[in-house]
Formats: structure tokens, C-alpha cells, sequence
DNA sequence: ATTGTTTAATTGTTTATACAATTATATGAT
DNA sequence: ATCATATAATTGTATAAACAATTAAACAAT
């Protein structure tokens, strides 16, 4: 990096100082609290008068990297220390009202707290638009690191998200949803372990034919929906393709219910159904109740999530119980750790699902 | 105010006309998209050097006072227009996992990105203590605005957190409860009215003994109370205060659930149940199940609120429909009018909410 | 030991001058 | 009418040269 300034350029010399100072501090070549060369130093080395050299370094100044100190000189700032930064995060979820959305908003923002630190909260409703808009936003807000609940948009979209953020070096979390080849900080669930012991839980319960009800657009259901098979098929039960209703969509509540309405049309041509989540699984419910079928008699189910109020009712759900705050706290705490400077590789952290057994399952024979 | 530089004063003279040219900014004898004089005709007029005027100049454009354009001259910047405020809106909720607080910050998320702001969304557990560190966060992170619904606290607590706003100038407005004795926007629905019409639902299917469980701690809740009490006395009911269960207490799962219990151990003394809000009716539901009691075969139930999951199951709860997407939406908007620099007096907006019938209520006689 | 004084290094202020770059507007060419 | 070109106003960049102010550090006086 050698500081040779071009006479005939375009471009200052002022800026070409400017710009060859501020690389040597942003790559760690002068550091913190280090002494830059004096005005005079700086105006004999590249051969520009003194009043050049302090027009860029006065620059840098009222950008924030230097502050002057009569008499001592010219010194980088050190950003962390003087914490200029905003301490705000971002949490993009797809609807801040449904699903677990509340439940890691809370957790995130309780850890955050811990922290002195607040959270925005952005809706996507799993669209790229609006979480392209929302992006723009926290970018807009500066803020110190963001919660990101990927969108139903292809890997790609979500990937370019990801990028505005990583490129102004705002440290990211995915929370639950992965996206591939990234490397970035991850905070999820084992959801093909989690299917894998519902499904067990059902076989064992003596159910052979297991339908099951899922998203195929996210990597967390379509783990539920390996770990079922593997299941099935570690129990010997062969894998009935007429039962596995997998739907490249998002969850939409209209949509859904079609789906569970026609699945339990047929509801002779299975003992049990496994709802890819717990709002599925309440639409089995609602549809059950209205066409006079009882769950758990004619039919058992299972959910996935263990939202809080799968237990609120006279009717109470089976289902695989997701530590959703702890996400939200530990998905905060990677965050943390990045403000703090951490510049570790990417971290995964898998957190333990546990069954919670209610009375939406029968044993059968 | 004349432009006379002191050459022989201590106060370097780019900075006295740096100074004087902010006064008149600031003062509006330049007024913003104003071209101020030429490098050249300001130091013509103060006798200094054009390169001094420049210095006095760049400050104020570093500043964010003033932009230069090239062959134009230079400009006083309308940071108005140029929104150089902070984008984001504060909202402080009991907690945003529960009860209507998510569909609240939803409606006020949305009403936000429209005029592309973010929010900040704080959960104070209605403990002042919490609401005052959140208060903290929130001015330090200068929000353009505070969407409040009252902590369990005091009225003067309230006030308390209330005025560190005000006194700053950051609009606030109410959401759901009031405080008493101030003067600021407030958007809530009409209590008594919802629950004096839910009343008379019960008093027309021919309920007679009518309990009601409802805290005291909030306005909506008192209102509530009243609304019954008024309904009952227009209708010639006497009202039978062993049924009015009046807690001074927040909402807090495992105390109401003591109470529910106890209520319906004494179920032979009334054939209907005024919830006081929907959590409090499904609590009825759960413990209902747990000793046999049928609702609504045994005991008819109304809610308040008409929460997101109210119709999701088999048992579906008869209820007062409140437009909380809707009280996002206006609070947000009352927030937004003022950002702009409305300047009226307190306003009130009261929005209607609905009876919506299900199958919680079974008529008597 | 504390206080005052000097010294030298460095940034801060100011002037004077010159030429470069940009661009709204006027002018001229097609 | 449209496009190209020149003009002039204004800010932008750059140099050279002083002197002022601040202050850490060395030194001196009490």
C-alpha cells in the first residue's frame, strides 16, 4: 500500500490522502489511539503543501476516524471504546402477530434489554419486497445487528438481503429457517430429530397410516417432513406417497384450509395426521369439529411448535414443544457477541425440542 | 444584527461569521432553499479573506446547514423537507407475546412503513419499572414518537413517564387505557358500550345471574364493569355484588386461574359468565373442561376482545370484537400527524368495536 | 513537594493567489 | 425546433507563507 499521490489524477490529491489514510485504518494498519504522521510529515512524504494534507485529514476528522490534539497530533479513534454505535436491532419476522413470531420477538428483546440495547420489529409476511423495504430501513437506522427470519422467496432473494447487511459489516443471525451456503450465525431447532421422535410417538402408539401436512418452501419443515420418513421407515412402515401432502407455499390461512378440508374427506385412509405446524394443526381441529369428526377419536394428531395457547382449551394438542424464547435470547446473544467484536467463524447453535404429550393422541389395536 | 468581525477578538473570525450566518438561519432572516451571499461578496463585506469565508462556509455544510452547488452558490438546507429526524416510533405494551399487544404493533408496523418509519416495540410486563428503562432507551434513541399503553402503575407513575416524553417534545399517544388529568392523544373503543351491549346480549338470551371477573387496575376494565352495572339497572336486574369478582391485580395466569376455580365451584349461583377479557374466558374454558362443566350446556360465557385464535377451535367464544389492527393504525397515524407539525390540542379517537356471535351462550327460559 | 516558567512540537487561523471543474444560460449552427 | 458550443458565475482544489494558540514536558523557583 504504498502512498504515492498522482499529480495529474482526476481524483484530489486531497481525496487520494484521504481515501489512503482511511484504508490504513480500516485494515488495521494504523490502529486505534495510534499517532498518525504529522501535517508537516504527511506534506513532505507526498510532496503536497501543508494546507493539502489538512484538508484530508480534516476530513476524517468530521467523518469520525481522527480527532487532533494540539501539540500531540492526529489520532485514530477508537469507535468501539467511544461505542458511537446505535444500539438498536433489527428482528425481521414474517408476521410480529402470528406464529412463534411473538414469543422470539419477546426473547430477543428481553436479551436485548439485558443489554441496554432495543428492538425494531419488521413484519415481512415472508414476502422479499417487504423485507427488502424493511431492510432499507434498518440500514436507514444503522443498526448494530439484525434477527432474520428468512422469507419464502428462493435462497438466492434471501441471500441478497444478506448480503446488504454483511457487505456494511452488520453482524446477522438466521433465526430458524436456514438459507444454503451461507456462512453466517444460525440459531434453530432440530426439526428433523423433533418429526422424527413425534412420528415415532405415533408409530409406537400403534399408528401405521400417518398422514402429514407441510410447507415443502422452508428448510425447517421440509427437515419435519425427512425426519417422518425416516422414521417410517426405521420402523419398517412403508412410505405411503397418497398420505404426504407437502405444498410449495406458505402458510396462508384460506389456502390451508382447503387442503385440510380434503385431506380429511378421506380421513378413512388414515389413523393419524401430522400437522407440518401448530396453526395446521388447529385448522384439523376447526374442519374436524364442523364435519362432526372427533380428535382424538376418529383421528389423533400431532403438532409441531407448542404455541401458547395449544393448551388454553378444553381441546389440548400433542405436539413437539420449541424452545421459541430461548431462540429469540440465544439468537441475541450471537449478536451481542458480534457488537462486542467477536470475529469468529459463523456459529450454529441447535437448540432441544421436547415432546409434550396432551390428549389429541389415541393408541390404537 | 450586523456582520461586524472582530479581527483583534480571541474568537477566531471564521468562526464569528460562522456564528452569525447559523443566528440568521436559525433566526429565519435566511430562510430555508435561500441562496446565502458568495464566498467572494461575504468576504468582500467582512473584509476577510475569501478562504476564511470558505471555512465559515464548509462548517455549516458539514453541520448539515447549508449544501453548495457549483456555479450556483450556496443554500440553506430545509431539513424538513430533507426529513434529517429520526425515522423511528417507539411502543410500549404490557407484553408483546400476548393478548392484543401483537395485533396492536402490527397495525402500528404497517401504519409505520407507509410513511416509512420502524418501530421499536418495548414489552414493560405493566411494571413501571421496566417502562421507565424502556422510557430511557427510547429518548436516548431520539424516536420520533411513543405509542403508550399505560403500565399497572399509578396514574401519577404513568404521568411520570408520560412527561419525560412531552418534555422533550416527542409526541405521545395513548393506546386502549387512559390516565387521568392529561393532555394527549388517545385512541381506544368504548368499553362501556361494548360491555353494556354484551350485557343485554345476556340479559335478552334470558340470563339473569350474571358474574364477572375483570381486574380494576385499567380503565377498559372499569369501563367494562360499569357497562355491566348499567345494563343490569336498566334492565331491573338488582345488581348481586357476591357475583361482581373485582381483582385490583394485573392479568397473571396462575392468580386467575385460583379465581376461575373458585368462581365455578360456585356454579349454581349463576347461568352466565362475563369474562373481562378473552384470556380470562379461555381460562373458564380450561378449568371448565378440568371439572366437568360444560360451557355452554352448564354455563354460558362472553369474552372481550376477540383475539386472533378465538374462532381457531372447536369451542368458539361469543365476544366483543375490538378493532386492535385498526388502534395501531390510528395511533401511528396521530403520531404521524404530528411528526409533521400538527400543533392542535389533544385529540380522541373512539373506535367502534362489535358483538360477534358464536357459541359460547345458550339462552335460559 | 508544589508551583511557576520556558521550550518546542503541533495543530489552529488567516491571507493571497491561481487555476480547475461544473453547469445554467445565452448564443450560434444545423 | 434541436443540438452543439461558448460564456461566465460559482464552487472546488492547490500552494506558499505567516503567525497564533495550546500544551506536554523539561526546567527552575519556592
Amino acid at each position: 500500500m504504498p502512498l504515492i499521490i498522482d499529480k495529474h489524477s482526476p481524483i484530489p490529491q486531497y481525496f487520494q490522502l484521504q481515501t489512503w489514510l482511511l484504508e490504513q485504518i480500516e485494515q488495521g494498519v494504523i490502529k486505534p489511539n495510534d499517532k498518525i504522521p504529522t501535517e508537516e510529515e504527511l506534506a513532505q512524504k507526498t510532496g503536497l503543501a501543508r494546507a493539502t494534507t489538512r484538508q484530508a485529514i480534516q476530513n476524517l476528522v468530521n467523518m469520525g476516524y481522527l480527532v487532533r490534539k494540539r501539540r500531540l497530533g492526529t489520532f485514530v479513534i477508537d469507535r468501539d471504546a467511544n461505542n458511537n454505535r446505535q444500539t438498536i436491532v433489527g428482528i425481521l419476522v414474517p408476521d410480529i402477530r402470528s406464529g412463534y413470531a411473538p414469543e422470539l420477538a419477546r426473547g430477543a428483546g428481553d436479551e436485548a434489554a439485558n443489554n441496554k440495547h432495543s428492538i425494531i420489529v419488521c413484519s415481512t409476511d415472508d414476502s422479499f419486497i417487504k423485507a427488502d423495504f424493511h431492510t432499507n430501513r434498518l440500514i436507514e437506522h444503522c443498526v448494530g445487528g439484525v434477527i432474520f427470519v428468512p422469507t419464502a422467496a428462493p435462497d438466492e432473494k434471501n441471500h441478497l438481503l444478506l448480503e446488504r447487511f454483511t457487505r456494511r459489516n452488520i453482524p446477522v443471525v438466521l433465526a430458524d429457517r436456514a438459507i444454503s451456503d451461507v456462512e453466517v450465525d444460525f440459531v434453530t431447532t432440530d426439526n428433523f430429530q423433533g418429526a422424527y421422535e413425534l412420528t415415532k410417538y405415533l408409530i409406537l402408539k400403534g399408528h401405521k397410516k400417518i398422514a402429514i401436512l407441510v410447507s415443502t418452501l422452508f428448510t425447517t419443515e421440509k427437515q419435519r417432513l425427512e425426519g417422518y420418513k425416516q422414521a417410517l421407515s426405521d420402523y419398517g412402515i412403508p412410505l405411503e406417497p397418497s398420505l404426504v401432502f407437502a405444498k410449495p407455499e406458505p402458510y396462508l390461512e384460506k389456502a390451508y384450509l382447503e387442503y385440510v378440508r380434503a385431506i380429511l374427506t378421506h380421513k378413512d385412509k388414515f389413523t393419524a395426521i401430522f400437522a407440518g405446524h401448530d396453526r395446521i394443526a388447529y385448522l384439523f381441529y376447526s374442519v374436524a369439529n364442523q364435519m362432526g369428526i372427533s380428535i382424538p377419536d376418529d383421528v389423533s394428531i400431532v403438532g409441531y411448535d407448542d404455541l401458547a395457547y395449544t393448551n388454553s382449551y378444553s381441546v389440548t394438542l400433542t405436539t413437539m414443544s420449541q424452545p421459541i424464547y430461548a431462540m429469540g435470547e440465544e439468537s441475541m446473544k450471537l449478536i451481542m457477541s458480534r457488537i462486542r467484536g467477536n470475529v469468529s467463524g459463523s456459529r450454529k447453535i441447535v437448540l432441544k425440542s421436547s415432546l409434550v404429550e396432551r390428549s389429541s393422541v389415541l393408541p390404537r389395536n
